[in-house]
DNA sequence: GAGTGGTCTAGACCACTGA
DNA sequence: CAGTGGTCTAGACCACTCA
């Protein structure tokens, strides 16, 4: 059978942008089946009336998802199966809520402090100078599932506590139209503390999975430095990733 | 100053990926600081004699990398620095030697296995055939720092002891023409039982970091799976990662 | 209003793959 | 050999930003 493409050139979206959607769609839904080739460029641009670097814009948006391949000389071909979710910038909300496990969120703190040497550095700000400080416990199934210490720098966001409580911190800070660009995390483990455990309801010793991360915006400014603990009986971090070609 | 920039047409490097290089080079090297605009891509083309989508084309691979952002109505500006290692599908053993650690790898069992249901589903083999399995320990500073378990496809590659011993499983199967496309991972923690804690010289029920890993090629195959325990006080994941845009 | 990136066209030649 | 994607050109019009 043949695809059913077509584009609208009313639309204000792009056409490369409504083809790769249009085909993104065909393979969710196994109309195009994974190893399947996808036909040359040519006779897909003149199918659709557009040109041919037009269609390629759309493939080539397809191949940077992981969702095609392509071989010179070969042509085009749907990746068997596998990918779902590429790596992105992860919010253990959106990731609850996607789970669907309806996530509670706890503040405990939510208040201005002044910068230790290390917020300092993540934060790129003078130490000794006020930031925002967040904790928030995260529970699932009314059980607590992590611990989370953020700070960020003054007068960035307006940090309503009830607001925290009813969504993510990614959320609040894209809604305010901040332009969240990249991160720097890392993923460790360590025995938990007195502290840690009884806020966990954890025994002392036991294991933690810990995660720190400053995150920047688009103009290179960070945004929010961030240390959390989570048990790991109740959560790992699951992603996909792509091999940069 | 102007940014010395020049292509060369006999070469036979693409026109965009040179302008590229020499561009991230001049990041790298501080000749374009954080934040400076790149001067629009019409007046740049002409500069080289390249055309527009040439230039384009050079600009959007570093804009994919982090590097650059392009505002409409702006132009396009060197992000604020930060920017170092977008997330890549990582290997231990380049990690280690990018971090000066010269690592030392012990093969512990190098052999054929008949596959478990918990192996046959990840690899997608059926239960009971046959597959490879390769344990080995990763040392730094003559200290045990991670023990890895891997599961191959049979008759993927040979698998020689003393080639494991010398480089990592990837560089491996890149250089056996294995094209890595993407993996599924999952990072967590856990308490060690007396077997690992042996093996890497902890104590009992202290905590280790885990990863499990499935790692596809080109055609959908998977071709690896790995389940990793790594010494917390040695080992943790760093990496930077990009917001989809 | 001037300048920028975002999109699009209709061609062209080349390098690689597989029969 | 025929067919494929990879690269490249020389234009065009539009949407957006900022002074």
């Amino acid at each position: 059978m043949t695809l059913e493409l077509s584009v609208d050139r009313g639309s204000p979206v792009p056409l490369y942008f409504q083809l790769s959607q249009q085909l993104e769609a065909a393979i969710e839904h196994g109309t195009l089946t994974p190893g399947s080739l996808l036909g040359n460029e040519i006779e897909l641009a003149a199918r659709l009336g557009l040109s041919r670097p037009t269609v390629r814009q759309a493939i080539q948006s397809l191949v940077d998802k992981g969702l095609l391949v392509r071989r010179r000389g070969v042509g085009t071909q749907v990746v068997h199966s596998q990918v779902k979710r590429p790596l992105e910038l992860s919010s253990l909300y959106d990731d609850l809520e996607a789970a669907g496990q309806r996530p509670a969120t706890k503040v405990l703190v939510n208040t201005v402090v002044s910068a230790t040497a290390e917020i300092a550095a993540a934060l790129g700000v003078a130490e000794g100078s006020d930031v925002h400080q967040v904790e928030r416990l995260r529970m699932a199934h009314g059980e607590p599932m992590a611990y989370l210490c953020n700070y960020l720098p003054p007068a960035l966001l307006d940090l309503d506590t009830a607001q925290l409580e009813a969504t993510g911190l990614y959320r609040m800070m894209r809604a305010a139209g901040i332009t969240l660009h990249s991160a720097r995390q890392s993923i460790g483990a360590r025995a938990a503390t007195p502290e840690e455990a009884e806020r966990l309801a954890e025994e002392a010793g036991a294991p933690l999975l810990t995660m720190q991360r400053v995150t920047f915006d688009d103009t290179g400014r960070a945004v929010e430095y961030g240390t959390h603990t989570y048990r790991p009986t109740r959560y790992s971090f699951e992603f996909q990733l792509l091999v940069r070609p």
